[in-house]
RNA sequence: GGAUCGGUAGUUCAGUUGGUUAGAAUGCCGCCCUGUCACGGCGGAGGUCGCGGGUUCGAGUCCCGUCCGGUCCGCCA
């Protein structure tokens, strides 16, 4: 028996018991004659005491840090307690231990505030994962993990696993493509999602399907971005989007109250997608904090005196042509920071400017507590005419009303990253207050300009709104340039999708699902495949749907995402066992890598190395 | 594909206007210490300043290129 206990568990009421730890060396300290060793395992630290006789044994076999260290000895009342540690109140006097095995010095301290880089981290990952901070991470995650199966388990799901060596169909995201060796010259390709196979569990009547899966994207990555990732994945037929909606409104809330322990009651708020764009500029908005955006071209419009005459410029009565000229002029009233310095003020101005987001500059507006308006552009405008853009912008005495005007896409994207970005500074985005939101009704395409073709914004088997059938079926999808696509009846077409977002991050997603033969034909057709094509990649799909296919819908939740959200952090990586940097590569492994020529040959494949 | 920040001791970092022998903390090694728990005290070792080139009397510092890492934009149905 290596161990009767674990590091953790040991308290006073086992005093005098005799007892056998294992674990690794986490300190040591020494005074002469006597030694104190923190042991540590997964479970937690005990301190190890070793007396006289004992250290003499220790000078004989020294130990090191990491050390893996088997004890036997008595659980005794410690003289001087510690009440940082959960079994700081006993020690073991050891009287007897063997070394298990010795380890090199770690390049990095084994610490819950380790001082090793992210870099050196992940090369030493199995050591990293040692840490306190990494390993409730992963704790936190295996919580997760257990309450939604739980839930769907309740719910009748049933977890059916789906291949990972499929058929690579170009459409979206790039594929991971797997050589095959029995088959020259041709290739598998790994799974974006399950999709396609959890609709053919649908039409096979298993009518509540669920997978906690891995899921593969050969894009580039991002702090919150792997290129495998695991998605709860969920699917049910003889639904609607509201039974959707609220069965996993349900799972949402019942992960948060087992993982968290939130008792998240109130109904989960609703916005529909151009809700979202208008008032946050923004698809997935953190509606934790308000600062709504404010369309300022229409109030502006109204300030008819337009003369740069010399008189005008002094009263404020001026023209000014960066709002006149801009497509688009987006206001956002910031709460408290109508104190603001020259500089700080410069300094957003400055971010605004960053080629990231590439605005020309920012126009600010203090609502000062005394009643006043101060703005950049003093002289272009009254003092009263500042008051009513205040007001237009919902803005308090004491905030400052920041504005930014261009074309229409930018100037949005610009005022929501701002808004962003001083919620931040503002600290206005709690790590342990979570807010959820429903986005509904989102455009069933997007026009895709490298292309010059429509896309499907969620994916093409997305049904659209049931008053937008007709639409979608009697028109010609071909369009010719941007102007068209503005003015063609599919950009209004709504689908019935919908993402789940937790405090300005998406962490799910689904939709009812195209379940008709001929709907599906006329959607691969409308993104541009010929009758053939559309046969050769989704055959089995069409096929499929000629016997009987339910309607049906789904959802699926982004696992890394939601686990990292609720431990407080928004890089997945740490919730993640191991990760992969940057440039897709997994260091501690050094992959990928290189296949030697055997290989190489066996797959028929030859390498083109030239660019 | 692009932007931006970083790369100096095992590790985390500092390093002024280009100027003598490149520092601190921590870790590591040695000695001392019977109640520590961020133990303490004394001493010691440890550097291709990512790499290549250039400017200069002189480069960790300035310039060009390149590699590696972080963050972001594009991309991510």
């Amino acid at each position: 028996m290596f161990r009767s206990h674990t590091c953790g568990e040991l308290r006073l009421v086992h005093e005098g018991t005799t007892v056998t730890l294992a674990g690794w060396v986490q300190t040591i300290r020494k005074f002469g004659s006597i030694t104190f060793v923190d042991l540590r395992d997964r479970y937690g630290i005990t301190q190890l005491y070793f007396n006289e006789e004992l250290n003499a044994q220790l000078d004989a076999e020294p130990l090191g840090r990491e050390f893996v260290l088997q004890v036997t000895g008595t659980v005794t009342e410690r003289s001087n307690k510690n009440k940082h540690i959960e079994t700081g109140e006993i020690e073991i006097t050891v009287t007897w231990f063997t070394i298990l095995n010795a380890s090199a010095v770690p390049p990095f301290t084994i610490q819950d505030d380790t001082d090793g880089g992210d870099d050196l981290r992940m090369k030493y990952r199995y050591l990293d994962l040692r840490r306190n901070a990494i390993k409730k991470n992963l704790e936190l995650r295996y919580a997760v993990n257990r309450a939604a199966r739980n839930y769907l388990h309740e719910h009748q799901f049933i977890d059916i696993e789906t291949p990972f060596l499929i058929k690579s169909t170009p459409e979206g995201a790039r594929d991971f493509v797997v050589p095959s060796r029995m088959n020259a010259g041709q290739f598998y390709a790994l799974p974006q999602s399950p999709q396609t196979f959890k609709q053919l569990l649908m039409v096979s009547g298993y009518d509540r399907y669920y997978q906690i899966v891995k899921c593969f994207r050969d894009e580039d990555l991002r702090a919150d971005r792997q290129p495998e990732f695991t998605q709860i994945d969920c699917e049910m037929a003889f639904v609607e989007q509201e039974d959707v909606l609220q069965m996993f409104e349900g799972l949402i809330k019942s992960v948060f109250k087992e993982v968290k322990g939130i008792d998240y009651v109130e109904k989960i708020e609703r916005i529909t997608w151009e809700e979202a764009m208008w008032q946050y500029g923004n698809d997935k908005p953190d509606i934790r904090f308000a600062m709504k955006l404010a369309n300022l071209k229409w109030p502006l419009s109204v300030f008819t005196n337009k003369q740069n005459t010399k008189e005008n410029l002094i009263n404020g009565y001026a023209s000014f042509p960066v709002f006149e000229r801009a497509e688009t002029v987006l206001a956002i009233a910031v709460p408290g920071i109508a104190n603001y310095t020259r500089k700080q003020m410069d300094a957003l101005a400055d971010w605004v400017k960053r080629p990231q987001i590439g605005m020309q500059g920012l126009v600010y507006i203090r609502c000062n507590e005394d009643g006043t308006f101060k703005s950049s552009v003093d002289r272009f405008f009254s003092e009263e005419q500042l008051k009513e853009i205040a007001v237009y912008a919902n803005a308090k005495s004491g905030d400052a009303v920041l504005i930014l005007a261009g074309a229409e896409e930018k100037t949005r994207k610009a005022i929501s990253d701002l808004r962003m970005e001083l919620a931040n500074q503002l600290g206005l985005r709690k790590r342990d207050e979570f807010k959820l939101l429903w986005v509904l009704d989102f455009p069933l395409f997007e026009y895709d300009e490298e292309g010059n073709r429509w896309v499907a914004r969620h994916h093409p088997f997305t049904s659209p709104k049931p008053a937008h059938i007709q639409t979608m079926i009697s028109n010609n999808p071909t369009i010719e340039n941007r102007e068209e696509y503005l003015q063609h009846p599919y950009a209004n077409i709504k689908a019935n999708a919908y993402d789940m977002v937790l405090n300005g991050n998406e962490i799910g997603g689904g939709s009812i699902r195209i379940y008709q033969r001929e709907l599906q034909e006329k959607m691969f057709a409308a993104l541009g495949m010929t009758e053939e094509e559309a046969q050769t990649k989704f055959g089995f799909l069409l096929g499929a749907f000629e016997y009987g296919a339910p309607p049906h819908g789904g959802i699926a939740f982004g696992f890394d995402r939601l686990c990292a959200l609720l431990g407080g952090s928004e890089s997945i990586r740490d919730f993640i066992a191991f990760p992969k940097n940057n440039s897709g590569r997994d260091v501690m492994l050094d992959a990928p890598s290189a296949i030697d020529e055997k290989q190489l040959d066996e797959l028929n494949i030859q390498l083109n190395l030239e660019h």
